[in-house]
RNA sequence: GGUCCCAUCGUCUAGAGGCCUAGGACACAUCCCUUUCACGGAUGCGACAGGGGUUCAAAUCCCCUUGGGACUACCA
């Protein structure tokens, strides 16, 4: 069996998109399953969208995911280069062979002609088909046109390609997730190849590039669908081996439409400037049409590509909703090393001074508030209590937890006791808050619960946040007092 | 408008004619655990879009309707 590559194709006309990056993926695990190739191409024929920022961007972002590529711009290969721009040289043999075979013909039509065509066609509530008027230009009369300053763009003849190749005007192919597909060819126009330019368009580039690559398999996008059936002509009129297609259905947002600007972030940067982890992004991403054999829905990569079966890919489209990929990044959060986690942390804690504390505690900071959080951004606000000498009371928090008589006489006994707590040690700190409470409890009738609010809202303004006995142990001796006495005297 | 694709809980999905009084995950609710918020555990709520067929038997096959999506460029 011949060698299964598979490519993605990202146009760098912006941020790598959360949907590309799917496609991308999916590509991806099916080249690991099937110990394939996995190729990057970057299609920037249309100079005017193109930056060299989107294209970092799409690097990095792809990099970031662990969707490394086996052969690309970057890394080169044996079918470079794999950028479309650098290829221009090579489309125009090509048309010209379609041209020479009979299945290209030049088109001199005017922007205002085809214009005319298609409002014409729109008012018969007809599908717009070109007309083909250009197909039968004599030697003669393009001569003529070329003399009036007119370039050619180069159409390609559908019915030809179809009655060489195809019995019926009505072709098929067996997609690899939808299965059987078909489409009228009489009703697709005679498409442009290569505009008067003299640069290819999208389907044309994209055949030849991928015949020359010898992609073995397109995954994509089912917005591709009509595509195909072009480019399954191209392929055939080229001589080339037609390769199997498998369309991917598309990521919506909740409102079922495109997932766009408006519903959030699209970009895969704009998720991890946000605090999602690149590992959470895949998985989550993954379980948009595919499903573990196992039911563990949480898993690497690598164990994903093990359990990968394209044709088991769901053929609808999927939303995207951030409850799941919320909860999944928590687990995420919450299993990850801690001194990696504590590294990307870092670009949330901007707002503090971070050497306030030492590496060791900044951990067993990041360490004790990572628990709930969903989001990496929302340490930033979880961590506040541990950095400066003061600190801001939540709504309600000061009234209900320090300036009760309750409160007040807790705060002096726990203010009494401070000297004799050991500050060094979090194992002792916790006894020795037990203690405490239970002190508390067993004289006074209030619920441990009870006791530690006070004492967490006097140290840290609110009454949720990390382990006690680690926010005595960072803060130190010096700050626990000097907040407890604030809380006991602004009484 | 035309063409194509799709259709199971709110969402992601399992389901390849009998294993389905439809399973799991997220979300939501209640309870348990607990120094808080969480985590974890338990329970609950909750779907085969509708209508016709085919079959002894249909969430699964076929048709129609409805709904959603994509495409309809000398953009990719």
């Amino acid at each position: 069996m011949e060698e299964i590559r598979v490519r993605i194709a990202p146009s760098p006309s912006g941020n790598l998109h959360i949907g590309t990056a799917r496609t991308a993926l999916f590509n991806y695990l099916f080249a690991k399953k099937n110990n394939g190739k996995y190729v990057l191409r970057i299609e920037d024929t249309d100079a005017e969208r193109t930056s060299q920022e989107y294209i970092d961007n799409i690097f990095d972002s792809l990099k970031a995911l662990g969707l490394n590529w086996d052969e690309g711009p970057d890394v080169g290969g044996e079918y470079g280069p794999y950028t479309q721009s650098e290829r221009f040289d090579i489309y125009p043999k090509y048309a010209q062979m379609l041209l020479d075979k009979g299945f290209a013909y030049e088109c001199f039509c005017t922007p205002e002609e085809l214009e005319a065509e298609k409002e014409e066609a729109t008012k018969n509530k007809k599908a717009y088909v070109y007309s083909k008027k250009c197909q039968n230009l004599t030697e003669e009369e393009k001569a003529k046109l070329r003399a009036e300053g007119r370039k050619p763009a180069i159409r390609f003849s559908i019915e030809k390609a179809q009655k060489a190749f195809h019995n019926n005007p009505v072709i098929h192919f067996d997609d690899l997730v939808k299965g059987d597909l078909h489409q009228d060819t009489s009703l697709i126009g005679d498409f442009v190849i290569m505009k008067s330019n003299g640069t290819p368009t999208y389907n044309f580039a994209v055949v030849i590039d991928d015949m020359l690559m010898k992609i073995s398999h397109i995954i994509r996008g089912e917005d591709h669908i009509s595509n195909t059936f072009k480019q399954i002509l191209i392929y055939e009129a080229l001589g080339a081996e037609v390769p199997k297609f498998g369309h991917l259905g598309m990521i919506l947002a909740p409102d079922r439409s495109k997932l766009s600007k408006r519903h959030g972030a699209t970009a895969v940067s704009e998720f991890v400037e946000k605090g999602y982890l690149t590992e959470a992004l895949i998985n989550f991403v993954a379980l948009l049409g595919w499903s573990p054999s196992d039911g563990q829905e949480i898993k690497s990569l690598d164990e994903i590509a093990q359990d990968f079966r394209i044709n088991e890919v769901s053929s609808s489209n999927s939303i995207f909703e951030y409850d799941k990929l919320n909860w999944m990044n928590g687990q995420y959060i919450k299993k990850m090393d801690i001194k990696e986690l504590t590294q990307l942390a870092k670009p949330f804690l901007n707002k503090y001074d971070l050497t306030e504390l030492t590496q060791a505690q900044l951990e067993k900071v990041i360490e004790s508030t990572r628990e709930p959080i969903t989001v990496l951004s929302d340490l930033t606000n979880d961590v506040a209590y541990f950095f400066g000498k003061d600190i801001e009371f939540e709504e309600g928090v000061k009234e209900k937890n320090i300036d009760t008589e309750q409160a007040q006489n807790i705060l002096k006994y726990f203010d009494s006791q401070l000297d004799s707590y050991d500050f060094n040690n979090e194992e002792k700190l916790h006894e020795q808050l037990a203690e405490f409470r239970t002190y508390f409890k067993e004289n006074f009738g209030i619920k441990p619960k009870e006791t530690m609010w006070t004492v967490r809202a006097a140290l840290t303004g609110r009454t949720h946040g990390a382990d006690m006995g680690v926010i005595l142990e960072v803060l130190g001796k010096e700050k626990v007092k000097y907040r407890i006495q604030k809380a006991i005297n602004c009484k």
